[in-house]
DNA sequence: TTCTTAAATAGTAATTTTACTATATGCTTT
DNA sequence: AAAGCATATAGTAAAATTACTATTTAAGAA
Protein backbone atom coordinates (compact mmCIF):
# COMPACT_ATOMS: atom_id res chain seq x y z
CA UNK A 1 0.00 0.00 0.00
CA UNK A 2 1.44 3.32 -1.11
CA UNK A 3 2.05 5.74 1.76
CA UNK A 4 0.64 9.20 1.18
CA UNK A 5 3.39 11.81 0.80
CA UNK A 6 3.27 14.42 3.54
CA UNK A 7 3.46 18.11 2.62
CA UNK A 8 6.58 18.88 4.68
CA UNK A 9 8.70 16.32 2.83
CA UNK A 10 7.38 17.55 -0.52
CA UNK A 11 8.20 21.13 0.36
CA UNK A 12 11.67 20.06 1.41
CA UNK A 13 12.25 18.43 -1.96
CA UNK A 14 10.93 21.52 -3.72
CA UNK A 15 13.35 23.76 -1.82
CA UNK A 16 16.29 21.46 -2.62
CA UNK A 17 15.37 21.62 -6.29
CA UNK A 18 14.97 25.41 -6.21
CA UNK A 19 18.38 25.84 -4.62
CA UNK A 20 19.97 23.70 -7.30
CA UNK A 21 20.54 20.56 -5.26
CA UNK A 22 19.92 17.24 -6.94
CA UNK A 23 16.94 15.12 -6.02
CA UNK A 24 18.35 11.70 -5.23
CA UNK A 25 16.57 8.60 -3.93
CA UNK A 26 18.67 8.95 -0.76
CA UNK A 27 17.41 12.47 -0.14
CA UNK A 28 13.83 11.43 -0.72
CA UNK A 29 14.29 8.58 1.73
CA UNK A 30 15.80 10.79 4.43
CA UNK A 31 12.93 13.24 4.16
CA UNK A 32 10.36 10.47 4.22
CA UNK A 33 12.04 8.86 7.23
CA UNK A 34 11.75 12.12 9.12
CA UNK A 35 8.21 12.70 8.01
CA UNK A 36 6.72 9.29 8.51
CA UNK A 37 8.80 7.58 11.23
CA UNK A 38 9.00 8.11 14.94
CA UNK A 39 9.47 11.50 16.56
CA UNK A 40 12.97 12.90 17.12
CA UNK A 41 15.00 10.09 15.55
CA UNK A 42 18.78 10.07 15.84
CA UNK A 43 20.98 9.81 12.76
CA UNK A 44 21.29 6.08 13.37
CA UNK A 45 17.54 5.68 13.51
CA UNK A 46 17.11 7.64 10.29
CA UNK A 47 19.64 5.32 8.68
CA UNK A 48 17.75 2.24 9.84
CA UNK A 49 14.46 3.53 8.42
CA UNK A 50 16.11 4.51 5.13
CA UNK A 51 17.76 1.11 4.79
CA UNK A 52 14.43 -0.67 4.91
CA UNK A 53 13.88 0.69 1.41
CA UNK A 54 17.48 1.17 0.28
CA UNK A 55 19.84 -1.22 2.08
CA UNK A 56 23.08 0.23 0.68
CA UNK A 57 22.71 3.81 1.89
CA UNK A 58 25.72 4.88 3.94
CA UNK A 59 25.72 6.60 7.31
CA UNK A 60 27.82 9.35 5.79
CA UNK A 61 25.07 10.12 3.31
CA UNK A 62 22.51 10.40 6.07
CA UNK A 63 24.68 12.78 8.09
CA UNK A 64 25.67 14.82 5.04
CA UNK A 65 22.08 15.32 4.01
CA UNK A 66 20.78 15.98 7.49
CA UNK A 67 23.45 18.67 7.85
CA UNK A 68 22.55 20.13 4.47
CA UNK A 69 18.87 20.22 5.35
CA UNK A 70 19.51 21.73 8.75
CA UNK A 71 21.44 24.50 6.99
CA UNK A 72 18.55 25.10 4.60
CA UNK A 73 16.00 25.19 7.41
CA UNK A 74 14.21 22.04 6.24
CA UNK A 75 15.26 20.04 9.27
CA UNK A 76 15.77 20.97 12.92
CA UNK A 77 18.62 19.50 14.96
CA UNK A 78 18.28 18.98 18.69
CA UNK A 79 21.51 18.82 20.68
CA UNK A 80 21.48 16.03 23.24
CA UNK A 81 24.36 14.55 25.16
CA UNK A 82 23.53 11.00 24.10
CA UNK A 83 22.99 11.44 20.38
CA UNK A 84 21.48 14.44 18.62
CA UNK A 85 17.91 14.21 17.39
CA UNK A 86 16.35 15.44 14.16
CA UNK A 87 12.91 16.68 13.27
CA UNK A 88 11.22 17.76 10.07
CA UNK A 89 10.43 21.47 10.15
CA UNK A 90 6.70 21.79 9.61
CA UNK A 91 6.05 24.99 7.69
CA UNK A 92 4.00 27.36 9.85
CA UNK A 93 4.85 25.50 13.04
CA UNK A 94 8.10 27.00 14.26
CA UNK A 95 8.78 25.93 17.83
CA UNK A 96 11.42 24.80 20.30
CA UNK A 97 11.95 21.96 22.79
CA UNK A 98 12.18 20.71 26.33
CA UNK A 99 15.03 18.22 26.63
CA UNK A 100 15.49 16.06 29.73
CA UNK A 101 19.18 15.86 30.56
CA UNK A 102 18.64 12.65 32.52
CA UNK A 103 16.71 10.42 30.11
CA UNK A 104 16.83 12.38 26.83
CA UNK A 105 13.06 12.71 26.58
CA UNK A 106 12.24 15.48 24.13
CA UNK A 107 9.00 17.38 23.60
CA UNK A 108 7.89 20.47 21.73
CA UNK A 109 7.07 23.81 23.30
CA UNK A 110 5.21 26.32 21.11
CA UNK A 111 7.34 29.30 21.94
CA UNK A 112 9.96 31.34 20.13
CA UNK A 113 11.77 34.41 21.40
CA UNK A 114 13.34 35.37 18.08
CA UNK A 115 12.51 38.86 16.83
CA UNK A 116 13.71 41.67 14.58
CA UNK A 117 15.47 43.47 17.41
CA UNK A 118 17.82 40.56 17.91
CA UNK A 119 18.47 40.18 14.21
CA UNK A 120 19.23 43.88 13.85
CA UNK A 121 21.62 43.71 16.77
CA UNK A 122 23.48 40.94 14.95
CA UNK A 123 23.39 42.84 11.65
CA UNK A 124 25.06 45.82 13.33
CA UNK A 125 28.02 43.53 13.86
CA UNK A 126 28.12 42.50 10.21
CA UNK A 127 26.57 39.14 11.00
CA UNK A 128 23.96 37.55 8.75
CA UNK A 129 21.64 35.39 10.84
CA UNK A 130 20.48 32.28 9.01
CA UNK A 131 19.17 30.30 11.97
CA UNK A 132 18.91 30.13 15.72
CA UNK A 133 18.74 27.57 18.47
CA UNK A 134 16.61 27.97 21.58
CA UNK A 135 16.13 24.95 23.77
CA UNK A 136 15.30 24.26 27.41
CA UNK A 137 17.30 21.71 29.33
CA UNK A 138 16.23 20.23 32.61
CA UNK A 139 14.38 17.32 34.16
CA UNK A 140 11.13 15.77 33.04
CA UNK A 141 8.49 14.78 35.57
CA UNK A 142 9.53 11.15 35.59
CA UNK A 143 13.21 11.88 36.27
CA UNK A 144 12.38 14.46 38.94
CA UNK A 145 10.43 11.79 40.82
CA UNK A 146 13.18 9.24 40.55
CA UNK A 147 15.84 11.67 41.76
CA UNK A 148 13.70 12.82 44.68
CA UNK A 149 13.39 9.24 45.97
CA UNK A 150 17.11 8.80 46.44
CA UNK B 1 55.55 34.10 39.33
CA UNK B 2 52.20 33.15 40.85
CA UNK B 3 49.25 33.87 38.59
CA UNK B 4 46.47 35.81 40.24
CA UNK B 5 43.32 33.73 40.62
CA UNK B 6 40.39 35.17 38.74
CA UNK B 7 37.04 35.56 40.54
CA UNK B 8 35.01 33.39 38.14
CA UNK B 9 37.24 30.37 38.64
CA UNK B 10 37.18 30.91 42.41
CA UNK B 11 33.40 31.08 42.44
CA UNK B 12 33.28 27.92 40.37
CA UNK B 13 35.40 26.08 42.91
CA UNK B 14 33.23 27.43 45.71
CA UNK B 15 30.09 26.11 44.05
CA UNK B 16 31.66 22.69 43.50
CA UNK B 17 32.58 22.54 47.19
CA UNK B 18 29.09 23.67 48.25
CA UNK B 19 27.45 20.99 46.15
CA UNK B 20 29.68 18.35 47.70
CA UNK B 21 32.02 17.77 44.77
CA UNK B 22 35.67 17.26 45.51
CA UNK B 23 38.24 19.90 44.71
CA UNK B 24 40.89 18.12 42.66
CA UNK B 25 43.96 19.55 40.97
CA UNK B 26 42.41 18.58 37.64
CA UNK B 27 39.27 20.59 38.35
CA UNK B 28 41.30 23.60 39.41
CA UNK B 29 43.31 23.32 36.22
CA UNK B 30 40.24 23.08 33.98
CA UNK B 31 38.75 26.18 35.59
CA UNK B 32 42.00 28.08 35.32
CA UNK B 33 42.40 27.05 31.68
CA UNK B 34 38.97 28.48 30.90
CA UNK B 35 39.60 31.59 32.91
CA UNK B 36 43.07 32.48 31.78
CA UNK B 37 43.55 31.01 28.31
CA UNK B 38 42.14 31.97 24.96
CA UNK B 39 38.47 32.64 24.33
CA UNK B 40 36.14 29.77 23.43
CA UNK B 41 38.59 26.88 23.60
CA UNK B 42 37.59 23.40 22.45
CA UNK B 43 37.94 20.42 24.79
CA UNK B 44 41.25 19.58 23.09
CA UNK B 45 42.55 23.06 23.69
CA UNK B 46 41.53 22.93 27.34
CA UNK B 47 43.42 19.65 27.61
CA UNK B 48 46.56 21.18 26.07
CA UNK B 49 46.50 24.10 28.49
CA UNK B 50 45.89 21.82 31.47
CA UNK B 51 48.75 19.51 30.46
CA UNK B 52 51.26 22.33 30.59
CA UNK B 53 50.88 22.11 34.36
CA UNK B 54 49.77 18.49 34.72
CA UNK B 55 50.99 16.32 31.84
CA UNK B 56 49.10 13.17 32.84
CA UNK B 57 45.58 14.52 32.82
CA UNK B 58 43.34 12.51 30.52
CA UNK B 59 40.96 13.79 27.88
CA UNK B 60 38.19 11.89 29.61
CA UNK B 61 38.73 13.92 32.75
CA UNK B 62 38.51 17.17 30.82
CA UNK B 63 35.26 16.16 29.14
CA UNK B 64 33.77 14.76 32.32
CA UNK B 65 34.47 17.93 34.24
CA UNK B 66 33.39 20.27 31.48
CA UNK B 67 30.10 18.39 31.32
CA UNK B 68 29.72 18.54 35.09
CA UNK B 69 30.39 22.27 35.12
CA UNK B 70 28.03 22.92 32.24
CA UNK B 71 25.35 21.13 34.24
CA UNK B 72 26.06 23.28 37.28
CA UNK B 73 26.00 26.50 35.27
CA UNK B 74 29.68 27.24 35.85
CA UNK B 75 30.61 26.74 32.22
CA UNK B 76 28.80 27.47 28.98
CA UNK B 77 28.96 25.09 26.01
CA UNK B 78 28.68 26.40 22.46
CA UNK B 79 27.57 23.87 19.85
CA UNK B 80 29.61 24.11 16.68
CA UNK B 81 29.85 21.66 13.79
CA UNK B 82 33.62 21.49 13.98
CA UNK B 83 34.21 21.02 17.71
CA UNK B 84 32.18 22.49 20.52
CA UNK B 85 33.57 25.45 22.41
CA UNK B 86 33.54 26.22 26.13
CA UNK B 87 33.46 29.44 28.08
CA UNK B 88 33.61 30.32 31.75
CA UNK B 89 30.31 31.77 32.91
CA UNK B 90 31.09 35.20 34.35
CA UNK B 91 28.66 35.85 37.21
CA UNK B 92 26.48 38.83 36.32
CA UNK B 93 27.29 38.60 32.63
CA UNK B 94 24.78 36.17 31.20
CA UNK B 95 24.80 36.33 27.41
CA UNK B 96 24.64 34.35 24.19
CA UNK B 97 26.59 34.03 20.93
CA UNK B 98 26.91 34.60 17.22
CA UNK B 99 28.47 31.55 15.58
CA UNK B 100 29.67 31.61 11.98
CA UNK B 101 28.73 28.33 10.33
CA UNK B 102 31.43 28.79 7.69
CA UNK B 103 34.56 29.51 9.75
CA UNK B 104 33.45 28.83 13.32
CA UNK B 105 34.16 32.38 14.51
CA UNK B 106 32.32 32.95 17.78
CA UNK B 107 31.47 36.18 19.54
CA UNK B 108 29.29 37.29 22.41
CA UNK B 109 26.00 39.13 22.08
CA UNK B 110 24.60 40.70 25.27
CA UNK B 111 21.07 39.48 24.86
CA UNK B 112 18.90 36.89 26.56
CA UNK B 113 15.25 36.12 25.85
CA UNK B 114 14.70 33.86 28.86
CA UNK B 115 11.92 34.94 31.20
CA UNK B 116 9.48 33.69 33.83
CA UNK B 117 6.70 33.16 31.29
CA UNK B 118 8.74 30.57 29.47
CA UNK B 119 9.76 28.81 32.65
CA UNK B 120 6.17 28.69 33.87
CA UNK B 121 5.06 27.24 30.56
CA UNK B 122 7.62 24.46 31.04
CA UNK B 123 6.59 23.95 34.67
CA UNK B 124 2.97 23.42 33.58
CA UNK B 125 4.25 20.37 31.74
CA UNK B 126 6.04 19.04 34.82
CA UNK B 127 9.42 20.08 33.48
CA UNK B 128 12.07 21.61 35.74
CA UNK B 129 14.22 23.99 33.69
CA UNK B 130 17.85 23.99 34.78
CA UNK B 131 19.37 25.71 31.77
CA UNK B 132 18.75 26.99 28.29
CA UNK B 133 20.59 27.46 25.02
CA UNK B 134 20.05 30.42 22.73
CA UNK B 135 22.52 30.95 19.92
CA UNK B 136 22.55 32.64 16.55
CA UNK B 137 23.99 30.82 13.55
CA UNK B 138 24.91 32.49 10.30
CA UNK B 139 27.77 34.13 8.45
CA UNK B 140 30.30 36.58 9.80
CA UNK B 141 31.34 39.61 7.76
CA UNK B 142 34.46 37.97 6.45
CA UNK B 143 32.69 34.83 5.20
CA UNK B 144 29.87 36.84 3.65
CA UNK B 145 32.43 38.73 1.57
CA UNK B 146 34.20 35.58 0.45
CA UNK B 147 30.97 33.87 -0.57
CA UNK B 148 29.77 36.94 -2.49
CA UNK B 149 32.92 36.92 -4.61
CA UNK B 150 32.26 33.50 -6.04
C1' DT C 1 47.85 12.24 61.85
C1' DT C 2 45.91 7.95 60.31
C1' DC C 3 41.95 5.50 58.64
C1' DT C 4 37.81 4.89 55.79
C1' DT C 5 35.03 5.46 52.04
C1' DA C 6 32.79 7.31 48.28
C1' DA C 7 34.07 9.97 44.46
C1' DA C 8 37.45 11.06 40.80
C1' DT C 9 41.04 9.74 37.74
C1' DA C 10 43.93 7.51 33.92
C1' DG C 11 43.78 4.52 30.48
C1' DT C 12 41.20 2.40 27.18
C1' DA C 13 37.21 1.08 24.47
C1' DA C 14 32.94 2.20 22.25
C1' DT C 15 30.05 5.34 19.98
C1' DT C 16 28.94 9.44 17.46
C1' DT C 17 30.17 12.78 14.10
C1' DT C 18 33.00 14.59 10.41
C1' DA C 19 36.35 14.20 6.52
C1' DC C 20 38.40 12.03 2.40
C1' DT C 21 38.53 9.70 -2.29
C1' DA C 22 37.40 7.10 -6.17
C1' DT C 23 33.15 5.88 -8.45
C1' DA C 24 28.40 6.57 -9.82
C1' DT C 25 24.42 9.37 -11.00
C1' DG C 26 21.06 13.33 -11.64
C1' DC C 27 20.51 17.08 -14.62
C1' DT C 28 21.46 19.96 -18.58
C1' DT C 29 22.60 20.45 -23.33
C1' DT C 30 22.89 18.62 -27.49
C1' DA D 1 18.09 9.52 -26.58
C1' DA D 2 23.03 10.21 -25.69
C1' DA D 3 26.98 12.80 -23.79
C1' DG D 4 29.24 15.80 -20.60
C1' DC D 5 29.87 17.46 -16.20
C1' DA D 6 29.40 18.91 -11.71
C1' DT D 7 27.34 16.96 -7.71
C1' DA D 8 26.27 13.06 -4.71
C1' DT D 9 27.32 8.59 -3.10
C1' DA D 10 29.51 4.35 -0.80
C1' DG D 11 33.14 2.93 1.57
C1' DT D 12 36.54 3.96 4.59
C1' DA D 13 39.33 6.69 7.68
C1' DA D 14 39.84 10.25 11.06
C1' DA D 15 38.30 13.05 14.76
C1' DA D 16 35.27 14.21 18.54
C1' DT D 17 32.53 12.66 22.32
C1' DT D 18 30.87 9.36 25.68
C1' DA D 19 31.23 5.06 28.44
C1' DC D 20 33.66 1.53 31.21
C1' DT D 21 36.93 -0.39 34.86
C1' DA D 22 40.58 -0.94 37.97
C1' DT D 23 43.23 2.20 40.72
C1' DT D 24 44.03 6.47 43.15
C1' DT D 25 42.79 10.30 46.01
C1' DA D 26 40.11 14.12 48.49
C1' DA D 27 37.60 14.91 52.57
C1' DG D 28 35.53 13.73 56.78
C1' DA D 29 35.84 10.77 61.10
C1' DA D 30 38.46 8.70 64.66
Amino acid sequence: MEREKKPAAAQGLELLRTKGYKITPQRRAVLEALDGGEQFPTAQQVLEIVRKQQPDVSLDTVYRNLTLMVGLGIVHEIYRSAGNAYEMVEPGHHHHHLVCTACGKTECIDICPMNKIYEKEAEKRGFLVTGHVFEFYGLCWSCRSKLAKK
